[in-house]
DNA sequence: TTTGTAGTTAAACAAACGTTTGATTTTTTA
DNA sequence: TAAAAAATCAAACGTTTGTTTAACTACAAA
């Protein structure tokens, strides 16, 4: 097997057209022919590598919330106040899914709603970052404002709040065409930033009020 | 056609059965047999009242976004405080998704990134409610608060926000499983009500500052 | 009762699906 | 150089895919 620095191998290959037929097409609707194509390799060469289409597709999954929980730790699980922290998390999180759109429309979107074998696998990763957001942020949280919002909470408007720009920026590029007023990723995240910090930290509002 | 008060007609059970599976499996993870099997409806009754598959997923594409934007209307355009109207529009907004949740999903991850035709369908619709949004909060807020925060950042933060609870559900049912502290529906929609009203209002920011 | 329309059906179409096999080539190890 | 291991290949497996067709039933209007 000669791996030079600058091709890719083909396994590599595979991978890589993964994530991006699967982001663009959805897991069911793409073909493994059209995954050997894209990648250059044969049809069998899927397999041969990673078992199973549906094996493929853990690996994406991964891949992603490696990374995802490895910012958790190391923005949150440090010393320093909610708000810094929070925005540490936010700003590194928001580019990282900047910087992988593919994996992180495919981890959201994709296999979400029925397997329960994927599910599960989701589930233990979705777990570690809840006892991070848990025990960094919810509980020094209630005990600053009175007002505890549980990491199962929290959690998910975080993540679809970061994701909201790659979630809808088709349909919103298309929108946008011709009136030209898009807005730079960079500015979005600060404005998602502001608003979460600002929106959780406000002292003016209690949990059971209207 | 005996059309009784009780018993759907055999399109409305393609409607729903559709509903049902193409949010539990996606468009492409659902064959139409399945789905006349579910409707307990011969396959050939698809096309003859749908015309085809994608036709059949416009339709539901409609119904949700019909709603959606009926209720941008209703509740943003009247004359009341900005954050009266965003507080009617949320909590209206987030039990319209509670209620149909498999619309919701549908619309929110289905075909979204690749299919030029959807996508151009989709913002025939999300320009509509953006304009709402523009014209009732984006431009006065700017005016109370120096901040301009436009629709198509908004929108994307909006929805997004207000699906987190039903888009990460079945992950975060299996996270919170043995823990128990799953939050009620009703909670979760005033968190991220006061989040998002608190967080754009909050005057203590500005948005081109960190 | 005849005519026409709407609804329903089984059957078939070519194409695409994920996976497996066995042979063949290439590379590594001894 | 010989043997072992890894990689690649074309071909085929049995299913399933969305769509179409033509025949058929049911029911309303004339």
């Amino acid at each position: 097997m000669s791996t030079s620095l600058t091709e890719l191998t083909p396994k590599e290959r595979i991978f890589n057209a993964a994530l991006d037929l699967f982001a663009r097409q959805g897991f069911a609707g793409t073909g493994l022919r059209e995954l050997a194509a894209e990648a250059e390799v044969n049809l069998a060469m899927i397999n041969y590598f990673f078992g199973s289409k549906k094996a493929l597709f853990k690996e994406i999954l991964d891949k992603f919330f490696e990374g995802y929980l490895a910012i958790a730790k190391e923005k949150l699980c440090v010393q320093d106040s909610i708000e810094n922290k929070l925005r540490q998390f936010i700003t590194t999180s928001a580019n990282y899914f900047n910087d992988g759109q593919n994996s992180l429309l495919i981890a959201i979107t994709e296999l979400p709603h029925d397997d329960p074998e994927i599910i599960v696998y989701k589930a233990s990763w979705v777990r570690q970052i809840a006892e991070i957001l848990e025990h960094e942020v919810s509980i020094p949280l209630e005990k600053e404002t009175g007002r505890y919002i549980p990491s199962t909470c929290m959690g998910p408007m975080l993540t679809s709040l970061m994701a909201s720009r790659f979630l809808f920026l088709p349909v919103m590029d298309e929108v946008n065409k011709g009136v030209g007023n898009s807005v730079d990723v960079a500015v979005y995240i600060k404005m998602i930033t502001n608003v979460f910090v600002h929106g959780i930290t406000d002292p003016n509002w209690k949990l059971n009020s209207n």
